[in-house]
DNA sequence: TGACATTTGTTCAAATTACGAACATACTGA
DNA sequence: TCAGTATGTTCGTAATTTGAACAAATGTCA
């Protein structure tokens, strides 16, 4: 375990777009690491240009995008589903979505805007928590029990909007449900006006991959409608997608 | 600087699309490493959930994408572009793109696509060469000429399609063209079929911040005609966003 | 199939590097 | 102005990285 490598990255991640500049005590207060430490790791960014130093501040340079994108680049994901993804999101005239899930997280990997529902901007790269979000209960399906709990404990649900569920026990229930079911709804529970649905995305031997979703404003259609209006669409995009994903 | 962490990034930056899996050996090859050196980075990251192992190659995790995405939401760019750049789309029916400039390539920072025109799949992060394409020239319209010839130096143009333009002093004259004129036009050089037109986005101060194309279908339009279509579209957007961008 | 060659992965003593307590410097408020 | 606090930097010590040497796996040819 190279020591100073860890550090570095958790120094990188201590950028966020709430923190987009640091001095040398803020990086060692995020990070947890002392100042001489956060000093060595932000000079060293610094010096490679993956930051710059003002004088005070630091924050990153867009060379930092190389080392994200060259995963998001290393997914096939991406690219395969796009074209299906624009096609259904024109024919829906919905905004849709394909995430991944990495710990309690969703991670979207790709999406066709139709228009923005949405207060926060998502985009390939974009992380919401797993347990509030239409695509995030199709994937923590996909899991044990056992992991399901283990991610609720420890990245506990918090309330986002009055309708967010955050009881452990009821998501697990609502997860089950999916699992039979095969797909998931919710409703204004990640923002108030926005319902969503989501399908899981198999490969050709059928394990659950990723997730695809439908956003649809709360105005649009009540959330029971959702089902009768989406599913079939989404169902479809699924079934062609399988073969395709090793 | 150290070293260890240094290492570890270009480890990181060792995994392309076109290599997604590598062994110890492929890494140690693509960074110059030693095997040894590779492998501790390959541990660490795998122990720090960025990477898998199988037992026999090495791949990114999603999680590599809190790196990244770290950065892109640490710009105020994308979140004030967006809303604009998708109205600029729709009102002329093409894709719209904003990127900013980093060494010799342009990085997509947002993007409103209306139908897939090119091959490859432009992304938030993804990268282009700026010597062969619209936005590109207009950055580079910022820099000194002697800035300018250095990264022509440093990555010297490569020959995407018949007609890109690979001689420095001839892309030097027309990035001073771009200067003088304000906008630059680009013609089939990045992907055949496809031909795009770019302005600068000024921050409030003027300072050149970012780039603002439209791209279009080679049969749709003549490169001629791409100025009278939509410049005035693209300098309206321009001028809005000056007083948005700090 | 077996023996040799080559590539890949791993170990460990030597050498280099990172660590962090202590020091210096820059703010901050009374 | 000056004490108090926060921030940034230095340097001897201690831990980590290094890479040559070794081992294991893989490929290849008779």
């Amino acid at each position: 375990m190279l020591g100073s490598f860890a550090k570095g990255l958790s120094v990188i991640e201590a950028f966020t777009a709430e923190r987009p500049k640091l001095t040398i005590s803020d990086a060692a207060a995020v990070t947890g690491l002392d100042r001489a430490a956060a000093r060595r790791c932000l000079l060293t960014l610094t010096e490679l240009g993956y930051a710059d130093f003002d004088g005070k501040n630091f924050n990153l340079t867009p060379r930092i995008l190389r080392l994200g994108t060259s995963c998001l680049a290393t997914l096939p994901l991406p690219r395969i589903v796009q074209p299906l993804l624009d096609k259904l999101s024109a024919e829906i005239g919905q905004s849709t979505s394909v995430s991944i899930l990495d710990h309690g997280e969703i991670v979207y990997v790709a999406r066709a805007a139709q228009q923005r529902l949405m207060s926060i901007n998502l985009m390939a790269g974009s992380r919401l928590p797993a347990s509030c979000t239409s695509m995030g209960r199709v994937l923590l399906a996909s899991l044990s029990d056992a992991e399901i709990r283990k991610i609720l404990k420890d990245q506990p649900p918090r309330k986002r909007t009055p309708k967010t569920i955050t009881s452990p026990e009821k998501i697990l229930q609502l997860v089950k449900r999916t699992r039979t079911e095969g797909f998931a709804i919710v409703d204004q529970e990640i923002e108030i006006g926005l319902r969503s649905i989501a399908v899981p995305l198999f490969d050709s031997r059928g394990r659950t991959v990723a997730a695809l979703n439908a956003g649809v404003a709360a105005v649009q259609d009540s959330a029971g409608e959702l089902k009768h209006l989406y599913l079939d669409k989404l169902i479809a995009v699924q079934a062609a997608l399988k073969p395709l994903l090793s």
